[in-house]
Order: structure tokens, then C-alpha cells, then sequence
DNA sequence: CCGTATCCCTTCTGATACTG
DNA sequence: CAGTATCAGAAGGGATACGG
């Protein structure tokens, strides 16, 4: 620790250059994580994620997934068959992900609590 | 490091009950978590916070501090003098948070180049 | 089976002006 | 100093229908 008056170093984040918002600009969209967290455990076929996703459109699993590939955190394998078969995959990059993601899920199970009892405790008064 | 394969235990969320997206309702919008952070080093008044981060309007810095203190992760706390003044600082469950934003921080340092190198190799394509 | 194309609505965000 | 009020634009997301 510093002597005289312990501060960290950390420079104000400049909007665009933060390096935390741009993981939140590509994970804090409503299907992303759920995505990941599913192609976390084994590759998935299109309609197999559209099934498994409760609620998701055919529109926002294809945009999402498009985002993704983009990123390069999935890989995207289609087969010329008939009928098409495509396959989605983590790649070495998105697994990668799964942790800090993982530390993320097991706070808010953690507080998840904590948060309902504020949110309680501002709205009654 | 002790894990041999690094397993995710999460379950399939199911939209309104996923913790991930708890956080990431709180996190995900564009202001907060570097909110969070400047408290996260020591607390600041309003127009202290409106001055150290770029770009935000006045009203978006009151609607973001409102949200947090609704969470209970920031406290706020106002002095009746003349002229006011208020101070906003982490809870101890918002500081609690910080652990896992450093460490989705961390990932973004580590990753941000292949993120990069993986958006221009698929738009040039 | 795996997507696109449209249309529409809601939410988020910003600019500006004003107040206790 | 620390906010509110109002207005308007942008972005996110959903429903539905159609195409290769």
C-alpha cells in the first residue's frame, strides 16, 4: 500500500475507451449471455437454441449469434446438406469468457437477496 | 491453477429468472459501472462525479445514481446546507461488486486486441 | 432447416432550459 | 449545488410473413 494516501493509479474511463464497456456492450444485450452460458456446455444447431432459449425470436437469435461471430467468441459452421444444418460453438476466445462470467452470475446469486430488500426498502418509502 | 476442465454448474436461465441478467440490468446500461468505480476509490459529491466523467449529462448522472441507490449499492447522502451538498459513496454491497467487474475488466485488457482482430477479419469478409 | 424483410413499439439517451 | 422538466432522436427488441 502507498504511504500517504493510497490511491490507485486507474485513470477516469473516457466513455469509448473503457475496457468494461465494451464486454457490456457485447454481453449486456438481453440474449448474449444466455447464448454463451448454453454454447458453454456443447455446440447447438440453429433451432435447437431457438427451442432451448425460452422467449427468444427466430429475428433476435440469428442478430445475436451474427454478433457473436463477429466478436469472435462464436464459431458458426454451416453444412451444405439438404436441409441445412448449421452448427454454433464457443470458440477458445468465448470459453474464455465463461469465467469472469461465471464470478458475475455467483454475485448476483449471492445478492440477489441484498437487491430485492433495497429495491423493497426505496420503494415503500 | 486447481480446475482440470473448468465446468459452468449455471442451469438454463429462463428469461426473468436468470441471476446473470439481474446484474447485467443493473451493470449493462451505460453509465453505472464507471459510476461504481469512481465510488469504488472514495466518495464524490454530485457535481464532483459530473465533472470527473466525460460526456454524461446531468440528467443521466441522476437517473444512474437513483437506480444504484434503489439497488443499494450506492448511498446518498444529503446535507441541509447553503448551498446543498451530497455525497454518494459504495455500500458494502456495492462494493461487493467490484470483484467481479475487475475481473470482467481483467478479460476485456487481456482480450480486447483478439476482439478487435476477430471484428475486422469478419467485416472485411 | 435456417434464416431475411418489414413494421412497430418501447426504452434509453442526449440537449436544453429552468428551479429550490 | 444539485437537481427537474420537456422534447426529440437513436437503439433495442418483438410479431409476423416470406425466401433459399
Amino acid at each position: 500500500m502507498s504511504a500517504t494516501h493510497l490511491h490507485v493509479p486507474v485513470p477516469v474511463p473516457a466513455d469509448n475507451d473503457c475496457p468494461v464497456r465494451e464486454v457490456l456492450d457485447i454481453v449486456g444485450n438481453k440474449w448474449s449471455v444466455m447464448i454463451v452460458v448454453l454454447l458453454g456446455r456443447r455446440s447447438y444447431r440453429f433451432n435447437e437454441l431457438h427451442r432451448s432459449i425460452e422467449g427468444i425470436s427466430q429475428r433476435m437469435l440469428t442478430r445475436t449469434l451474427r454478433l457473436l461471430v463477429r466478436d469472435g467468441l462464436v464459431a458458426r459452421t454451416a453444412y451444405a446438406t439438404v436441409p441445412p444444418r448449421v452448427d454454433y460453438e464457443l470458440t477458445d476466445l468465448g470459453r474464455t469468457l465463461l469465467e469472469p462470467l461465471t464470478a458475475l452470475s455467483g454475485w448476483a446469486d449471492t445478492h440477489r437477496g441484498d437487491i430485492r430488500a433495497a429495491r423493497q426498502r426505496h420503494d415503500s418509502a
